[in-house]
DNA sequence: AAAAAAATCCCGGAAAACAGGGGTTTTCTT
DNA sequence: AAGAAAACCCCTGTTTTCCGGGATTTTTTT
C-alpha cells in the first residue's frame, strides 16, 4: 500500500482527491492538512507517508519553503504539487527544491495516480500542461523564483499599496537612497527594469 | 428537485462538489461544464437548471460577465459563486451583477449545500469567510472591480511587460500623449495614483 | 439619429523613478 | 571566528511618469 498524504486547503478539493484516490486499491489516504503548519507537527508526531500531495498556495507558507522544509527533514518523502499556476518559474522552483512531480489542477484525475505511482518508481511526474508550458519555457533560462529578502519583502509591499520612495523611506525610518537600493536589488532580482514589472511578477509568482 | 449544473474547470474540485451534493437527496447535479462557451450553449439547447454553481475564474470568459450575461436572458436561474477570491471588489461586482450567493473555496462542503437552499428560498447567501471580508471593508465604498476598455487593457499589459510610454506608443502606432491618457484614466477607474498599483489591483482582479 | 462612451491627440511643469557608480555595519551561516 | 549575505547609507544626472488642464474623431449603444 501506498500511503499517501494530502495537503491543501479547500476541502471540496480534498474531497474530489480523496474520491478519485479511492479507486486505486493500492493507495491509501491516511491523512489530510490544511496547511504547513499542521502538516510538519504530524511528521513529526507520527504519520510516515511515502508520498505528499501538496497545493503549491497554503494560507500559510508557500509550497516552495514547505516542500524544502520537509525535503531537508525526510528525504524519503516523495512530494507532488498541486497548483493552478504553470509559470515556469513556479514549476521550476518546486522541482529545484524537491518535488518530484508536478500536477496541474485542471488535470484529470487519473493524471494523479498516474503521478503517484511514478514518483513511487524514483520517477519524475510532470503532467501533460507543466510539460507543455516548460517546452514554451524551453531553451536557455528557465529562471526560478528570486529570493527575496524580509525587508525586500516590505519594500515590495508597500510599493505595491502605492507609496513613494520617501513615503517608504518615512514609514521605515530609513534613507530615500536605501529604499532606492532596495528597489534596484528587485529590479535585478526579478530580471526587469521598472518596479511596474516587479510588482506584477511578484503578484504572478504570489509573493505579495 | 433542484437541479444545478456546475461550471468548474477543475475535474477534481467537479469530483468533489458532486460527491457532497449526492448527500443532500433533494439536489441532482444535471450537468458539469469546464468553461463559459460550453455553459451559454448547454442553456440555449436543453439544459435548465435551477442553480448554477459557477467558478469565477474560468478559462475563458470571466465570471462577472458570464453572470451578466445568463442573468440577462434566464433571470429565473440563481447563481452562485465559487471562488479563492475574497477580495471586496470582485464579491461586490459578482452580487451587483446577478450572483444570489457567494461562497469560498475553503469553505466546507455542507456551506454549499445551505446556500443552494438559502438562494432557492430566494434569498441571498454568503459564507462565513465571505460575510467577514465584506464586514472589513465596511462602512463607506466597496467599490467594484473598474471596467476597463479593450484599449486600457492592452495598454495595461503592456505596461506590465515593464513597457515604457514610448516603446507602447511605438508599439501600438500611437502618440506618446494617447498612451499617457490611457495611463491617467487607468489610473482614475482604480482610484490610484500610479501605474505600479494599477497593475497590482489588476493582477489582483486576474484582468491582466 | 442622437447621445454616450471610447479612442485619439496636445501641452508644460513638477515629481518621482532609474541607472550607475560608491561604501559601512549588522546578521546569519559555516 | 571568518566569511558571506543582508541591510544600510550616499551621490549625480537622466529618463519617465504624474498632474493639471485641454480638444477632436470614431465607435457603440440606446
Amino acid at each position: 500500500m501506498i500511503k499517501v498524504i494530502v495537503v491543501e486547503d479547500h476541502p471540496i478539493m480534498v474531497e474530489g482527491l480523496k474520491n478519485i484516490l479511492r479507486t486505486d486499491l493500492t493507495i491509501d489516504v491516511i491523512g489530510d492538512y490544511g496547511n504547513g503548519k499542521s502538516v510538519l507537527q504530524a511528521l513529526e508526531e507520527k504519520v510516515h507517508p511515502d508520498v505528499i500531495l501538496m497545493d503549491v498556495n497554503l494560507p500559510d507558507v508557500s509550497g516552495i519553503n514547505l516542500t524544502t522544509e520537509i525535503k531537508k527533514k525526510y528525504e524519503d518523502i516523495k512530494i507532488i504539487a498541486l497548483s493552478v499556476h504553470d509559470e515556469q518559474p513556479v514549476i521550476h522552483s518546486m522541482l529545484q527544491n524537491g518535488a518530484s512531480g508536478y500536477v496541474l489542477k485542471n488535470a484529470l484525475g487519473n493524471e494523479i495516480i498516474k503521478a503517484i505511482n511514478t514518483v513511487m518508481d524514483g520517477e519524475e511526474y510532470l503532467c501533460t500542461s507543466t510539460r507543455e508550458a516548460l517546452k514554451s519555457a524551453d531553451q536557455d533560462l528557465l529562471k526560478a523564483i528570486p529570493r527575496i529578502t524580509r525587508r525586500e519583502k516590505e519594500i515590495l509591499q508597500l510599493i505595491g499599496k502605492g507609496l513613494t520612495t520617501i513615503q517608504i523611506a518615512e514609514q521605515l525610518f530609513i534613507s530615500t537612497h536605501t529604499v532606492e537600493s532596495h528597489r534596484k536589488n528587485l529590479m535585478e532580482k526579478f530580471g526587469v527594469n521598472n518596479t511596474t514589472s516587479v510588482v506584477k511578477l511578484a503578484a504572478e509568482y504570489k509573493l505579495l
